[in-house]
DNA sequence: TAATCGTGGCA
DNA sequence: TTGCCAAGATT
């Protein structure tokens, strides 16, 4: 369908201005709405991926103290970032957005660049963060479609596509370059997200209090809440794990350092391994898995607790046991021992942080 | 394209 | 308890 058909009969001007005056009016004091700082900006729109604003401002407001500009994240070590991060999840946005400071560093001396191109270049910045930045920062007007866009506009022009299908996105672009405030395409943009996560919200929107419910299709044929059409998603896979918490006689606890791809990249963590069967793995497989994986001597004592946790795509299951390691640690094994005071400057997934949790408390009682 | 990549909150 | 949801990008 041509987006001529789409927008047939509708009031593109009326739309824009209620919506923007709606959003001059009831927009919700954040911190990284004080200025325009493209770098600030960007900053929020990396954290708020795929979560949630309540998460992300204590998050912005600690990250930017630590890297108030460009050339402040730019310079800092990467295990500072990645601890600024822990927690908040997705880590690898915290590595490409690195990366990509980094390289506006040199490449654009510390400057943001303001095309499509060039930003969408960046590591991690890809077509919703690309528009966003843009037309935030910028005032340049591109389309910046996320979820709340994709929900919002499904329900106001009755777009039936699968918004869980890749190529979906495209088909909301298009309509919201026809769509979009040439005189603030800012406030455009971030009122439609903003009514998304205010008003038009996915089980129950609250269409008497919508500031552009006269243009509304779904609310004019009651079918709000069968939209947007979303397909599911598969459920999650289970995996097994044995974890150990070390200490040996002076203390210092073993931790180990994820490799640098994949699931909780360079993230660190106590030792751990895939069960090997379903039997489960015995004190004396853990003592020799942890003896053929890092060449270290330890001795499991005993079992602590079972830490459960629950990942987007799968589940951990992890048999978390207490002992003892002797020895040196090998030169590459991206293992360092640590004591108490010295983990904290560790970035450990929210999973390995239970872990420690459980370990402190069960060691204070006894 | 479909799968991967975190976490916390809530119906 | 379970599934779903949140300002997506990458491979």
């Amino acid at each position: 369908m041509k987006q001529h058909e789409r927008l047939m009969e509708f009031n593109i001007t009326g739309f824009q201005h209620d919506l923007v005056t709606w959003f001059e009016r009831e927009q919700r004091d954040l911190p990284w709405r004080k200025d325009k700082d493209p770098y600030k900006v960007w900053v929020s729109e990396i954290m708020l991926q795929q979560t949630k604003v309540d998460t992300v401002i204590p998050y912005f407001n600690s990250f930017i103290e630590k890297f108030p500009n460009i050339q402040s994240l730019a310079e800092a070590k990467e295990d500072k970032v990645l601890k600024a991060w822990e927690g908040l999840g997705y880590y690898s946005r915290a590595r490409n957005l690195q990366s990509a400071v980094r390289e506006v560093h040199q490449a654009y001396d510390g400057v943001v660049p303001n095309t499509p191109k060039e930003i969408s270049s960046l590591k991690g910045v890809g077509p919703y963060t690309t528009g966003a930045i843009l037309s935030i920062a910028y005032g340049v007007p591109e389309p910046a479609v996320d979820g709340n866009v994709m929900r919002v506009l499904s329900r106001i022009l009755l777009i039936e596509e699968d918004i869980a299908k890749p190529k979906t996105r495209k088909i909301f672009e298009d309509v919201i370059r026809e769509l979009i405030s040439q005189e603030n395409p800012s406030y455009f943009n971030q009122g439609l997200m903003e009514l998304g996560a205010l008003v038009c919200t996915p089980t129950s929107p609250s269409c008497l209090l919508c500031p552009v419910r006269e243009h509304c299709r779904a609310f004019h044929k009651g079918v709000q809440t069968d939209l947007p059409v979303k397909s599911k998603k598969k459920s999650t896979k289970q995996v097994a794990l044995v974890a150990a918490v070390l200490q040996n006689e002076d203390g210092k606890f073993l931790i180990h350092r994820r490799p640098s791809q994949g699931l909780l990249a360079n993230l660190w963590e106590f030792p751990n391994f895939v069960k090997l069967d379903e039997l489960g793995t015995s004190k004396q497989q853990l003592q020799s898995l942890i003896k053929s994986e890092y060449e270290i001597n330890a001795n499991i004592n005993e079992y602590l607790c079972d830490i459960k946790h629950i990942f987007s795509h799968l589940v951990w299951d992890v048999n978390v046991y207490v002992g003892e390691w002797t020895g040196e640690i090998p030169e590459d094994a991206d293992l360092v021992s640590v004591s108490e005071e010295e983990m904290l400057q560790y970035a450990f997934p929210v999973s390995h942080q239970n872990i420690w949790k459980e370990y402190k408390s069960k060691n204070k009682a006894t």
